[in-house]
DNA sequence: ATAAAGATACCGTCTGGACGGTTTGTCAAG
DNA sequence: CTTGACAAACCGTCCAGACGGTATCTTTAT
């Protein structure tokens, strides 16, 4: 019997901060970080109440991508209602998605947790599906060989500030955004 | 008492072995996959003849590690021996490597390999400490934000192929890489 | 030339710990 | 009084690495 079982429930703010917390612990100690134990402990709450949440790992792994391609979602929605012109329109809001991605203050918590999804089959199939949701979706406007070099690119931007492999400065970063917006409208 | 212990001994080739093994098995069987047991066992060696050969589990990565690089050094070199034009030409030849790596039969075993690799603090430091040195090295011909670009753009292709989650074909790959080859030169 | 003396290349077993998951119990709210 | 929200103890498995040995190769002294 512990703080949890005496403080009033709220099992949606409990959900979610074991989310949190997975994705802190992802970027502070590295995806072998993320052990159900470490979880639940830093988050103030015992195992079981971890696996109530989320019956098994998969689930919670799941559900912190879940988060994060509803985030990607919104914005990417959002871009793409300010956006006038057809060609390209999704791959700027591509770009948006993943600069925005970057700069949020809780982007670190993602980073390293990504690449662990990454190497989680079941995983790399939904963002697979996704991917190719959207290509089909926007196969009218968004598939030329700009528009796919810049998503590509991005992607590579990305990667790079996932291993901060290159360290790009925020005037290169603005420049290199327009140089693969204008790669989405030609 | 195994076969290993009778045989005349060739431990350079029983490294060269281990190392091809694991990398056959992160292709197989993901990253989980590489494990000392199953390492050792497939390639017919005792877990204690590994651990001689490799005295950790993160001396075989770095084992695997240094492989891969040494691989793209080479393709590099050679690639930049071949190109008369100064400006672009690192880049144009990290285009060559990065292709290369996907190209060749073995690729494959690299591929799950690699995100193994990246997950790993200690070899994503080795890997950035590789870009950082190409970057400080060729800083006179190609560091204009089309090289940058065109580098990102590979590694974003390279990212996909290894989700396979855009696929591309094999026409569109060529006329990608001549687009990126161009933005090299401007 | 050769035998002794190491050095190197392995083998096979064991262990300690981590980790995912299960089970059973407890408390509070409706 | 039932159900949801947890706690706490526990289990089976897997795995990295240690260890003590044995076989083969290399060097050195004679």
């Amino acid at each position: 019997m512990s703080i949890a079982h005496h403080r009033r429930k709220q099992p949606e703010r409990v959900r979610q901060q074991l989310l949190e917390v997975a994705a802190r612990l992802s970027f502070e100690q590295g995806a072998a970080g993320v052990t159900l134990d470490a979880v639940s402990q830093a988050a103030g709450v015992s195992k079981g109440g971890l696996l109530h949440h989320f019956p098994n790992k998969m689930a919670l792994l799941d559900g912190l991508f879940d988060d994060l391609i509803g985030k990607l979602d919104l914005t990417i929605a959002a871009e793409m209602r300010n956006d006038p012109v057809a060609h390209g329109r999704f791959t700027r809001a591509y770009l948006s998605g993943v600069f925005a991605l970057q700069d949020e203050a809780d982007a670190q918590g993602w980073q390293v947790l990504t690449i662990a999804l990454l190497s989680e089959p079941h995983l790399r199939a939904r963002w697979r599906q996704w991917v190719a949701d959207r290509a089909d979706e926007y196969v009218g406007t968004d598939s030329s060989s700009g528009c796919l070099l810049a998503r590509l690119a991005a992607d590579g931007l990305w990667l790079a500030d996932l291993l901060k492999s290159h360290d790009i400065d925020q005037p290169t970063r603005q420049e290199m955004r327009a140089h693969l917006i204008s790669l989405s409208q030609q």
